[in-house]
DNA sequence: AATACCCCCAACCGCAGGTAT
DNA sequence: TATACCTGCGGTTGGGGGTAT
């Protein structure tokens, strides 16, 4: 059975977000929190697809995203993760906390596949790429590689009942002495031989947790306090039907407000914020609007005081601190930021 | 300065899986 | 159980910007 494309594509925008699509959008869920994406974009009046929106939120919009170039450390853990779980982007993106799979697929294809080609590896089997044989009448074939890396070969524990896969190998490159030291948990494969079952007799734990089910960070670190006033969610008609979270967001908090995701102590993503407000995204004319947005979201009020909210001059940061840049879009007054 | 080429990444496409009816 | 809907996911593309010639 085929299906319905995603949505009537007739009369709809596609194409680069502008500044004020970015506005609508945000400020709809900043107001309504994330509901049945299809009605998002006639409820925000926006000309776009549902599929379109969640995709601009969840990719560049969302508040607890990081911009810029992954860390050194980031890119260790992809590629150690990416070598245990091959292209499961989205599952490697769960690991890095305010990271999009699509961004690091993204870094993956434009800077790690090279790096780890220039090191002679194989991106994607992760061990040594064949040398290079300049073409030659003797068509010998070439002579079997001695791993040069500490990747061991995962078949060589597959007769074992306990599949361990090899440690965290170090990618070295031949042409310099960079090292790629990565510190990594350690999957293990239980066979089937433990269990009964067949299939799903395989599962993969990695230290302390499983990569399939382990949430980042568990619903109380997420959402907010419950005896405040908490803005209700636009519709109840709206679907939840998918309760799955992309970097363990959940999918329906009207509030991301909420703790930091590397600290214990609750937060607004205060950079965020400012980042918006000082981008300029809200035009003079619709400060009251998106305050009194931030207001419901800091403190969960309906009725806004807005002599309560920092103005701009007294809210501003030190921007020096904010690792949070939007700064793709010249629309967006991204200077202001740098 | 003009053009060609390359790189990067936001956005799109289409399929799969889960859920509601 | 079958169907429809919604969302997530991974692969791919297109265009803007930077660099080389």
């Amino acid at each position: 059975m085929g299906r319905q494309p995603c949505c009537d594509k007739v009369g709809l925008k596609q194409g680069p977000w502008t500044a004020d699509e970015d506005k609508k959008l945000i400020n709809f869920i900043l107001t309504n929190g994330q509901c049945c994406w299809r009605a998002v974009p006639k409820l925000a009046g926006l000309l776009r697809c549902g599929k379109s929106c969640r995709l601009r939120w969840t990719n560049y919009l969302r508040p607890d995203l990081k911009r810029g170039l992954l860390s050194e450390d980031e890119e260790k853990m992809v590629i150690d993760l990416h070598a245990q779980l091959g292209n499961r982007w989205s599952k490697i993106a769960s690991n890095l906390p305010g990271r999009t799979d699509n961004e690091i697929k993204n870094h993956w294809n434009t800077h790690i596949k090279k790096k780890l080609k220039k090191m002679g590896i194989d991106p994607v089997t992760h061990k040594p790429l064949p040398p290079v044989i300049p073409p030659t009448d003797n068509q010998s074939p070439p002579a079997p590689l001695t791993p040069p890396l500490q990747a061991q070969s995962v078949h060589a524990a597959s007769q074992t009942e306990k599949l361990v896969l090899p440690k965290p190998m170090e990618y070295q490159n031949n042409e310099s002495i960079e090292t790629i030291s990565i510190q990594s948990s350690t999957i293990t494969e239980v066979s089937k031989d433990e269990h009964e079952d067949d299939e799903q007799s395989k599962r993969i734990v990695v230290d302390d947790f499983c990569t399939d089910e382990v949430p980042l960070i568990q619903p109380h670190e997420i959402l907010l306090p419950s005896d405040t006033n908490i803005l209700p969610p636009l519709s109840s008609s709206c679907s939840s039907s998918s309760t799955s979270s992309t970097n363990g967001v959940s999918a329906y908090n009207p509030n991301f407000v909420q703790h930091d995701l590397n600290q214990s102590m609750p937060t607004i993503d205060q950079q965020w914020c400012t980042s918006i407000f000082n981008a300029g995204l809200w035009g003079d004319d619709d400060n009251d609007e998106f305050i009194s947005s931030l207001n419901m979201l800091i403190n969960d009020q309906y009725e806004t005081d807005h002599t309560t909210i920092q103005s701009d001059a007294t809210f501003a940061p030190d921007l020096n601190q904010y690792s949070k840049m939007f700064m793709y879009d010249d629309d967006w007054k991204f200077e202001q930021l740098l």
